[in-house]
DNA sequence: CGAGGCGATGTGAACGCTAACATATGACGC
DNA sequence: GCGTCATATGTTAGCGTTCACATCGCCTCG
């Protein structure tokens, strides 16, 4: 910025100077109002191109009392989800016309949550979006929402709490299932760690799955959603013969147990099958290429932001039901050898 | 949010009044000034909490006519580079005292980068920091910077403009270099899209590295920065027995590259070396474990903070030295075997 | 032809805060 | 005992909008 170049940006005041009519008016026109004769309209559009003004949303939100903001708080947001989450909400904002606060937090525990959220409260956003589903944040939610609107992405909601999300269980279900089916009878679990409720659900609906064919569960390993937990639990993983197949709760772990059972001259997916969960774009082109459940980032960001603005608009708590998230079958499971 | 049970937002005034005191003193409060006598200060912090008062961060910036805010524009939002990025600015902002707008970009072309921007300029930033080193910026930029600071990221940026980054080039001689060193003669490039600037430059690293040590540069092809794209150029490569090594200009690509290798019956890295760029987390965790070449991106987000801080304070134009990238020796490159 | 109404525009106040200045209170020196 | 000064606090105005209401033409109709 060229220093002294610019003096104080124009107000509607200006603009209204300029085009020989009051601010009112200005205003009027700026807002869409249709009780302002053309010519005058385009005298004022005018006006505003040649000061390029803008309109100063401090000063609109200060009279309004809305900021016309969303939060939006979520956590690890280098991986591949969080970052498609944070993306599709912001565009939906915008197209709902509301400015999205993308509030990430790169380690999540319950200070830095909190310091986050009062981030969020101290900008005066309409309505907090969470977009991580930790329990340590459950008890948050409860205080805030006498505050400010909440809309919790969790796929296992507590009673009562605006919610939407994607059904981590039926996931989990899914690969399991397609591993049964493949003839599998012994399947090991790399688990995501305790506390987060997708890595819970995902649990479930493994342990569900197995109840339904009356298979014992393999092995269970809790990881940290890194590809070096990954590997660590598929070294454990490789040691035991039994195992024929591998559910693990995300593809980072699931690239990170590949990789473990290669050292380990455990083919994949001959000796051993293993299935993803996330689908993240180089899922495809791994060696092999992951069998893995997508979940859809981009819906849920959508949905999140219209339940949002519903809430706004008439207080309304609406939890619609869960998105379905879709098996896709690569190379990386295959029928039982044996 | 329960409806009803929250009147208005406790405003100085009201805190004022609980304490006893003038708004003004609150003021000064809420401003650490130390201008209050500890007795007057106490009652008015007793005030503010219980109250549970906040100040109005509109009001302040309307009369300060300063927004505290910045905004970073960057694109590939699910990606790890640009999310990394995104999460080191905005701590590197809070620490700073300034918020940050976040403006992801999942698409990037000009039309909707200027929109963006313009989004930004409505939030009334002080400051742009351009998380996007695409050539279709550059004249963006001239335009805008006459209205607010600019601080571009980019590794070879234009004359006068301020800017921060990772030396792209020297990354690539590096990866180039060790390949070199390893016996190999015929190197590959997957190159990032024509039109980004890393993309550019580790495409000059590696033709520099080449020409130092007299080799010929081998096939190069251009990807899109996907596993997809590094896929495609992969299983051409594999037609070429005489490519001995492949620099990809990412770990997505380089990833891509493998797979399409192992599919072609070529073992990495007895027949054919591949290294990438980025040292993304399950680099590590692939099989083979990717060498790749690591940028840190938590340090020039804080420096690019840094600079957009002082450019607000002094206007001054400053150009730190790029920082350096590091390369990461891991077991897809090795001696060339013929 | 004047009352009534409606469409277009203007006026004044208020939102919650900070900056600048004004005032009160007490300590101190002569 | 009174001016002087420093220290603590209060008062007023104004930032750029929107809202509620006032005003001004002009057309319609009995």
């Amino acid at each position: 910025m060229v220093r002294g170049e610019s003096k104080n940006a124009p107000s509607m005041a200006d603009v209204a100077a300029r085009a020989g009519v009051s601010h009112q008016t200005v205003s009027r026109v700026v807002n869409g109002s249709d009780a302002v004769r053309g010519d005058t309209r385009d005298r004022v559009l005018a006006a505003i191109e040649e000061l390029g003004y803008r309109r100063n949303k401090s000063a609109r939100a200060l009279v309004t009392r809305r900021s016309g903001r969303l939060g939006l708080l979520y956590s690890q947001p280098h991986l591949y989800g969080p970052g498609t989450l944070a993306a599709s909400v912001h565009q939906a904002g915008q197209r709902a016309g509301y400015d999205i606060v993308l509030s990430p937090v790169p380690h999540l525990d319950a200070t830095s949550a909190e310091g986050a959220i009062e981030a969020l409260l101290d900008d005066a956003v309409e309505a907090v979006l969470l977009g991580v589903s930790h329990q340590s944040l459950e008890d948050l939610v409860a205080q805030i929402t006498s505050t400010v609107e909440v809309v919790m992405i969790h796929s296992d909601p507590p009673e009562g709490v605006r919610s939407v999300g994607i059904d981590q269980r039926a996931g989990a279900v899914l690969a399991t299932q397609y591993l049964l089916d493949l003839g599998h009878r012994t399947i090991a679990h790399v688990a995501g760690p305790v506390g987060w409720i997708d890595a819970r659900q995902r649990r479930e609906g493994w342990l569900a799955a197995l109840r339904d064919a009356d298979a014992q569960p393999g092995p269970e390993i809790f990881g940290d959603w890194s590809s070096r937990s990954g590997y660590e639990a598929g070294a454990q993983i490789a040691r035991d013969p039994s195992v024929t197949a591998v559910f693990a709760a995300n593809d980072s772990m699931a690239l990170g147990v590949i990789r473990a059972l290669h050292e380990a001259g455990r083919r994949v997916p001959q000796d051993v099958s293993v299935v993803g969960f996330d689908d993240v774009p180089d899922a495809a082109y791994l060696w092999p290429p992951l069998t893995t459940v997508r979940q859809d980032f981009a819906s849920l960001g959508e949905l999140a932001v219209e339940v949002a603005t519903k809430a706004i608009a008439d207080g309304s708590v609406e939890v619609p039901p869960l998105l379905q998230p879709e098996l896709v079958v690569r190379s990386s499971a295959a029928r039982r050898s044996s």
